[in-house]
DNA sequence: TGCCTGACAAATA
DNA sequence: GTATTTGCCAGGC
């Protein structure tokens, strides 16, 4: 069956950070880029901010240097931290060490195309 | 209409 | 490896 995308932008964003499987993380600008929107980092990290579904893995999601986007010491860095390690990663200074590549999500999102 | 801001990215030093 | 600068697109005022 196909999976035709959403109509908004925003829900078709959130839909892939739904994608992202446990252990991997994915940048904003990769996000957007999956959600059909190249060049629209910035309104996938707007989309997050605003976002309020306990269903969506936001921790998963870091900037392009794989470093935490949220500032240090605040309550949204700190549950980030806390999720990554508990999904096995390790974060030191703010940086994400041992998550797996994510490279075969889109498949996971549209639907296997094989 | 024009300016400022933002959970960003890429290039450069 | 880090620090700065520039570019980008949407939304708010």
């Amino acid at each position: 069956m196909t999976r035709k995308p959403h109509a908004d932008p925003r829900e078709r964003i959130l839909q892939v950070v739904r994608s992202i499987p446990r252990g991997s993380v994915l940048g904003y600008g990769e996000i957007a880029r999956r959600a059909g929107l190249p060049g629209r980092a910035r309104m996938a990290a707007k989309v997050l901010s605003e976002n309020n579904d306990p269903n969506v893995p936001w921790h998963r999601v870091l900037r392009s240097d794989g470093r935490i986007a949220l500032p240090e010491g605040s309550a949204g860095y700190e549950t980030q931290v806390m999720r990554l390690r508990e999904e096995g990663l390790s974060v030191i200074a703010g940086r994400v060490r041992g998550a797996r590549p994510a490279a075969d999500i889109d498949e996971l999102i549209w639907g296997p195309t094989h």
